[in-house]
DNA sequence: TTTATTCGATACAGATCGGTATCGTTTGGA
DNA sequence: TCCAAACGATACCGATCTGTATCGAATAAA
């Protein structure tokens, strides 16, 4: 393995057992047994434990805000389905067997003081996606683009938070029925080329 | 103190403390530190570290669930004004300074394995709290009782995700809002006073 | 007042934690 | 081909973890 390659893997193993056990509960020894790499190796690549868990987590902030932004993209064109299919999205995740809970809010959930890097890296993933919501919203034309981008945020977390216990995907769509019924009431601006204004949205 | 008076003492200490810092982060010694009482007298009540905790979340589920059914009923008689007030009373629990999350939640977070017995405390709370949003939705007539307790509970779980990370109590008047807006489009069988079915009910 | 129980204090056991030091081997680039 | 860097393996460090053992003092009921 070359070198960026046994940092990916590491990455790639920290994050499989951070999901599986949780943070504290994941010891170095664990990492680098499943890893198959020396401890010298590991702490080469990263200062302390704490410098793991942040790069995990920025790693897959980026994968998993591009991995929604291509699926949203690619499904759909317009922008009120495209709000809607961020929840086709997260019910692919929560389809997955492994899914344990969202790891940026277990993170926070085990680094709860507010200075804490782990806590605001947490932090900065869920702004992050909540911008994104709000960019979809804005290309929606919906009258408060920052209050639908909280709701459909609330949603999402309540979605995943209630998956995390009932271990089904169910929630997803449960909450996209949700936000389907709350946009169709929403206030729009009429786009260019005349779509009515506030109509009915079908939700998939 | 009494030998029961202790007991409570150390659960009080320890509820605070895994609130405060999480369950794994929280050690034995830190809980007698906090309660002033020796290691062996913690150990004379509680078995085990495990054993803590559940006592501790079986004391907060009861606790919790008895503070809501007292907040709602005698907030109103109106029986989907009280499934509303159920968010008044999220809302008080996200307003205290010390509210870093759910326990439960975080309890799960930290104890991912569907068998652990920490796991399947946490989650026999929320399918009690769940079964009372069934009962409410089902003393207001609601045509799809279960429907209406989930949706509500998908409310609640996500106003407080983000109400975990954002530390600000508005996700519960959010929650709120969109609870009444998706519960005025809810058809409800006429009371026996010829009340009107799916009349608008308003978010106080 | 006696007696059994519970308390606090402390020392300690054994395991595990995150992290370092050492050293021989492998490997990739100049 | 040579050399520096990165590798694996392992022993080790001090700290901390949960849990136990010991023992004298406090306490409460009979």
């Amino acid at each position: 393995m070359r070198r960026s390659e046994i940092r990916d893997h590491l990455l790639d193993t920290a994050l499989r057992l951070f999901n599986q056990h949780g943070y504290h509960a994941t010891g170095i020894d664990l990492i680098i047994a499943e890893a198959r790499v020396a401890k010298t190796t590991l702490y080469r690549h990263f200062e302390t434990k704490e410098d793991l868990i942040l790069a995990a987590l920025e790693r897959r902030d980026e994968e998993d805000r591009n991995a929604m932004r291509a699926f949203v993209e690619q499904h759909t064109s317009d922008p009120v389905e495209r709000l809607l299919a961020t929840f086709d999205f997260l019910e692919t995740a929560l389809s997955d067997k492994q899914f344990r809970g969202c790891i940026f809010v277990s993170a926070a959930g085990e680094h709860k003081d507010g200075a804490n890097p782990v806590f605001r890296a947490a932090l900065m993933h869920k702004r992050l996606v909540l911008a994104y919501f709000e960019e979809l919203a804005h290309a929606a034309r919906f009258a408060g683009p920052k209050r639908i981008a909280t709701e459909i945020n609330l949603l999402h977390e309540g979605a995943m938070a209630v998956a995390q216990m009932s271990r089904i995907a169910e929630p997803a769509r449960q909450a996209k029925r949700m936000a389907g019924q709350l946009l169709a009431a929403e206030e729009r601006s009429s786009s260019v080329r005349g779509e009515d204004a506030g109509r009915r949205t079908h939700a998939s």
